[in-house]
DNA sequence: TTTTCTTGATTGATCAGTCAATCAAAACTA
DNA sequence: TAGTTTTGATTGACTGATCAATCAAGAAAA
């Protein structure tokens, strides 16, 4: 039953199929046997169409990564002040992005950046502008320095609530989760104000 | 020249051989021989005395774990109150805990616990402790329902920055790093007392 | 001599990656 | 239209490399 155009759904399956096993073994060490059946193809037309185990696990990566990257771009457009770093907080802690195999996967990707400098690059541009980001709503509520170290820990917290979601740690949902960050801010802006 | 009594000393290397080796890597995908290479032995021995790679890397796990929690006990001794807080947050700091490769180590244990029974076990036994530990000496100080969401913020911003500190993103120093934690408790006590 | 420590060599399993061959639609031709 | 060729899609079978684990044998103390 082949049919011409196949290529970008047969990608599409398999970056699909590539982040699902990632995220439920929680880490990048899972076979090419393991996404190309789940995808519902033979290995080797995984290979055919992405070179090699490296390359497709590189383009689940930039999938998952564009994924928080648009739903972020949309969430903080036209936003200002305490509204957009709520907005930002709330995209992280949202339904589709908080969910374990997502999480889980996030994860592995960062326990993968420490040895691959591409992997490391592509987390770096995307830390860098989350970072510019709040830094950008932060600054006309607070003293330069303050909002730097705010958005410090606001992007930590993310992380380590992150960590504590994929050990099935810590807050067990998304709301308690995000609720928690939303209180780190309001106690910095309040602190600010009584200054 | 082989003596008597080397069992002792082969772990020890082997151990730390194991933790400097998965430091390194980021992640417990290390071979057997690297690691009895590097403790200057041969794959057989490791095997001899350890059994298995999964109970090497367990007991590299339990023995980073130990080392933290020593530290951990020992710098809350007959403290209270904020000062105790205080230790908890320096001991994760200190350099003995922040270096590099043993966080690389703690980033990876993670990891691994999410699909290792034994491994999870572990870490939910150390995670209880940190958390009534840090409830302990928070209670004292804020409403219980404020204290259990501080305990459960300076815990997830110390994974937080763990993360960022493997993969050389944000805080570069253990200093400020440690400082952020604390400027989050203080803020949190400041708030409690004008309320 | 016995016991403890140690290893080289080997085995078996797992996997990424390759290749030549197949299949079926699409495009072309008479 | 009917037949033929081309082309993209797809796979099974194979290869080579890596690695954990085993084992029987050797070397040095006790």
């Amino acid at each position: 039953m082949p049919k011409i155009g196949m290529e970008p759904i047969r990608r599409r399956a398999l970056i699909d199929a590539a982040i699902l096993a990632i995220g439920e073994r929680g880490s990048l060490d899972v076979t090419m046997s393991d996404i190309a059946g789940r995808a519902g193809v033979s290995t080797a037309l995984a290979h055919h169409y992405f070179g090699g185990k490296e390359d497709l696990l590189h383009a689940a990566m930039r999938h998952v990564l564009a994924e928080l990257g648009g739903d972020l771009r949309r969430a903080v457009a036209g936003k200002q002040g305490i509204e957009r770093v709520e907005a930002v907080i709330a995209v992280n802690f949202s339904p589709k992005q908080f969910q374990p195999e997502i999480v889980s996967a996030w994860l592995a990707f960062y326990v993968e950046a420490q040895h691959s400098t591409p992997l490391r690059r592509l987390l770096r541009i995307y830390a860098r502008r989350l970072h510019s980001n709040l830094l950008y709503a932060l600054r006309p509520l607070m003293a330069d320095a303050v909002a730097r170290r705010a958005a410090e820990g606001i992007a930590a917290l993310i992380d380590g609530l992150y960590i504590r979601r994929a050990l099935k740690d810590g807050p067990p949902d998304a709301a308690s989760a995000g609720a928690l960050v939303q209180d780190y801010l309001e106690l910095q802006v309040k602190a600010e104000r009584s200054s």
